[in-house]
DNA sequence: TCATTTTCTCAAAGCGCTTTGGCTACCCAC
DNA sequence: GTGGGTAGCCAAAGCGCTTTGAGAAAATGA
């Protein structure tokens, strides 16, 4: 059943029925409602590639999933994807999914553009001086970060937290708390997020006269079992940190678990902050000693960039284009004060 | 860039650019050549909505993400979709997602297959009787269930593994070690993966004339929280059972937090099994006392999905059109001799 | 009453691609 | 030298929709 059928069928022209179900003030009121009482009974739908064609809007987003045979899932890519699809849901908007390697990002990004079906793009997992940004910004179709690039100028729309801060504000809590050696497991060295909330530390640090020690140091992909093998060989250093900081709720459930089979107290010989994703699964109160956590919800992002992205295509973006949420400290138990040397 | 402008700087008509870049044999090697020479200078892209009118093929699967707001974040989705997008990516394909109520996924995915942006159609999270089966044998689109529906005449293409095998099994092995008084923490009843473990789990009982206690029998969401929840209203219970089953290694993640709350002994006051779909982030073997599971990769499934696909879209599936695969039954920890009553 | 506006409808063009059917050379064989 | 075959190219139709520009009918104003 295509539009020539029904119009047909109906005894109308194309135009009229197009019209009539686009909301056009010239239809007649009984005219229009003649249409869809026969969309409803016949079950029409208009064909979404002919109305892209004519239109170039297809109510769609696009996004690049990073995956390669072999790497392992993203815990915080379902995440914020369900906050993206809970927001497209209301606007009965859908996504256009392009997995691609994550060395090829741009050019997937760049596939995706001009393939014609996606009317905003969407890109995350943002690098220091990220190579997509100059390709985004000379593409003339909305688009949105998630996260900033450090190195370049920040001249294009994102939503980021504020990275630096929350592990600012964490580390001097570990500095009151008479913590001062530290251990930072981090995401990535090439990834934005990571920059950032290294510089945090750094900067707290930095104000007491101390500095992290190289070898406390990490960067590697957010997995628990990273976590548990990094920690491991922090806890075998001759001087082991006392306070440890990690950029993931995943990191921390590996680095736990090497923390309780060192039988160290977690809180007592040992203080540990994350950040927490709010990850459905991985609860910062429900570790067996809940974790003390910067938060900073991923779902909720997810929602206000589709929100965003959305209002973008439809040209209504009223928002400020650019946002930097800044994240809570909440203790737990997790932090406690300094062991005695 | 069209394909319009593109002949016309070659010289050349549409259809002869058209045909050079589809692989056609009637076209001059040189003629190819300058062709395929200016798309790397132009950059030319088709324009993918174009093409999907023009041929009705696209490129794309399409699928339907159950999404509601305040909807836990479903892990077994996000390692499901890691699957399709490994297999995708060789092909160059995409997906296209709809987020839709859990309780409206059969307007989603007729909204999806009349939308005529998709190529094939794939379902998951069957139900008993489930009515989108109906629908999708109806289309004349190539569609593949993960998983199946109970109550249906099975003469749709499916991959699903042999739940029922599965939870007999392993009912079977506690039943071995000596245990009498057993538990299932199922997920949601109306899923018909669900339905098929306890069948699984009754037909071992029965064999021994025993059966499952209704109180011991829960069907929920497969999230931590519930597993925690109804194993702490298990254990309190006058005859608590000696043998847990659990329909996934999250709600066993619930679950065991739970038994160590009321400080019991997993592996020898009470043995678990859990089913493994391979979860990235929660391997049974991380857990504290190492679970025993019966394995199947959820993300294995979905390469096999997509592949199967894109082979029914290509029309060159030449697979079986039903699979149903074995589950692995691994013993670790969990599992110890019942306990002296 | 006629001119003018308003209301409703339509035919046709166009979005960018693929594909059908036809056309022109050119070669070969008899 | 004629007929048939083949290689290589093209014009035009068509996919299903939206939108432009225009026209007929009805309503309005003087």
């Amino acid at each position: 059943m295509n539009l020539k059928q029904l119009s047909q069928m109906l005894g109308l022209s194309q135009t009229t029925v197009s019209r009539a179900l686009n909301g056009y003030p010239e239809v007649n009121r009984e005219t229009r409602e003649r249409v869809l009482k026969a969309v409803q009974e016949t079950g029409y739908r208009p064909n979404k590639a002919a109305q892209r064609l004519a239109t170039g809007k297809a109510g769609s987003i696009g996004l690049v999933m990073p995956t390669a045979p072999g790497n392992p899932t993203d815990l915080h890519f379902g995440e914020f994807l369900t906050g993206l699809g809970e927001e497209a849901l209301r606007h009965d908007f859908h996504f256009v999914v392009t997995p691609a390697d994550p060395n090829d990002e741009v050019g997937a990004l760049k596939r995706l553009a001009v393939s014609g079906n996606v009317d905003a793009l969407f890109v995350n997992y943002m690098r220091g001086h990220d190579p997509r940004l100059d390709m985004l910004k000379s593409l003339s179709m909305p688009f949105l970060v998630h996260g900033r690039s450090i190195g370049s100028e920040p001249d294009y729309p994102f939503l980021d937290i504020d990275n630096e801060a929350a592990f600012y504000d964490a580390t001097k809590l570990l500095l009151q708390l008479g913590h001062r050696r530290f251990a930072l497991l981090n995401g990535p060295m090439y990834l934005d997020f990571a920059i950032r909330r290294k510089n945090g530390v750094d900067a707290a640090l930095a104000e007491r006269g101390l500095a992290l020690d190289e070898a406390c140091v990490s960067h590697t992909a957010m997995t628990d079992e990273q976590g548990l093998l990094i920690m491991e060989r922090i806890l075998q250093l001759d001087k082991r940190p006392t306070a440890i900081l990690c950029s993931s709720t995943v990191l921390a459930l590996g680095a736990v678990r090497a923390i309780n089979q060192a039988k160290l107290k977690l809180g007592e010989d040992i203080s540990l902050i994350a950040h927490d994703d709010v990850l459905t699964l991985l609860k910062p109160e429900n570790f067996t000693v809940p974790l003390t956590t910067t938060r900073s919800s991923l779902r909720a992002a997810g929602v206000r960039i589709a929100e965003r992205l959305i209002a973008g295509i439809k040209h209504t973006e009223t928002f400020p284009e650019q946002e930097l949420w800044k994240t809570e400290l909440i203790v737990r138990a997790s932090t406690g004060v300094a062991p005695a040397e």
